[in-house]
DNA sequence: AGCAAAAGTTTCCAAAAGGAAACATTATTT
DNA sequence: AAATAATGTTTCCTTTTGGAAACTTTTGCT
């Protein structure tokens, strides 16, 4: 590994919404899937045997001629016995892969709604364990969502200002100020909102 | 459809190739996409601009009457920001077993060393996904270790307070200052040091 | 309630994927 | 090197996907 780690972080996705316009990270499945193959030591014959494509569809999937079906990629992955991170995962994988994104204060990519505003974070890189994310909650912001949130996974959250109450399904609510913490099972419906007089700033971090 | 979803679309497909037959676990792409996106908080006509993908198709996928292509796919996970691997996690749950565990400010149980000072958040919660902790780096603090710091899984670093230099294998150093967060893969050599004439301070998330 | 607007689904057709078999290339044996 | 076998690619055709618009359902409002 030289000097181009920059790359192995997947590249340039621009994403233009307003016009349905879109350059998409260059994965190069096709080449790795080859790879992989390879490395098991199987034929196309062998692999098609294995995961029940035909010798001709594995051939144009390797050689980035048709892009494959959901359907199609669960067979080869199962059919293989890979895992689908491994198909995505960076080409280079021998020693350590260097994957590193920095997110400069107020430089995210905000997602404002009513009461919060989201701003993602190293959104740069994809195929992460976790996913931290900043939010501003608004003053006083109640009725917000009167119903709870729920999703797979756990999540940490972290206030890193203001005063927030913590509403969760199993638990009484809690008010939690500047420096407090909660670990929960996001299965668990929870919400939260700002009691204090000024807008409260949170730091989520979701791993699934 | 009343009662079936558990079964159908993907109906656990076998293949019986010869010699190998295997069973295709039926993972819900649909409902998990359906699922993503309600928790994003999106119309289709939104998630539709998102993702340049159209409203219908959409639609489609995620009551499972097609097959989105990897092309699709791609654009479905990075217009809606979302990890390939989080799409194909396992259907789970259920489980719903709230647990939950605040840690209140300056009340977590600090590990001291000469220049950190390590504080273990939720430490009431075992066998979690993510573990979260505060440090404080205490100014000027260099030589400390003189050698990378390498382990397995990811990390995510926010600075809380002060300012720091984080140094990385494969990178160039960087400041980082009140707000500013990292996310990197862990076995890549990493430290820190305090800059500035106060003590840091810090707060970590690492998931392997 | 009834109406209007928004959200979601279905239809229809063009475009793309998947498979069988022909074709081409590469490896192996003599 | 020629012949043969094995591996990989392309062609041709059928099945499936993806998108525009029509249609249906749900939500919000007066």
């Amino acid at each position: 590994m030289t000097d181009q780690q920059q790359q192995d972080i997947y590249p340039s996705m621009t994403i233009t919404s307003d016009q349905h316009e879109q350059k998409i990270a260059p994965i190069k499945l096709g080449e790795r899937l080859k790879q992989i193959r390879r490395t098991l030591g199987l034929t196309l014959e062998e692999a098609s045997q294995k995961t029940g494509l035909a010798r001709s569809t594995l051939s144009k999937i390797e050689n980035e001629q048709i892009s494959p079906t959901f359907q199609a990629m669960q067979k080869l992955t199962s059919g293989l016995q890979i895992d689908i991170p491994q198909l995505f995962a960076a080409p280079k994988q021998v020693s350590t892969t260097g994957r590193r994104d920095i997110t400069r204060n107020e430089l995210g990519k905000p997602h404002p709604t009513s009461t919060y505003e989201h701003e993602l974070l190293a959104t740069q890189l994809t195929n992460k364990k976790m996913m931290p994310f900043k939010s501003l909650i608004r003053a006083r912001s109640f009725d917000a969502y009167a119903d709870w949130i729920r999703h797979d996974g756990e999540e940490f959250l972290l206030v890193l200002s203001g005063e927030i109450t913590f509403f969760s399904e199993y638990y009484e609510p809690v008010n939690l100020s500047e420096g407090d913490s909660v670990y929960y099972d996001a299965n668990m419906g929870h919400m939260l909102i700002s009691v204090s007089e000024e807008d409260a700033s949170i730091l989520w971090v979701t791993a699934s």
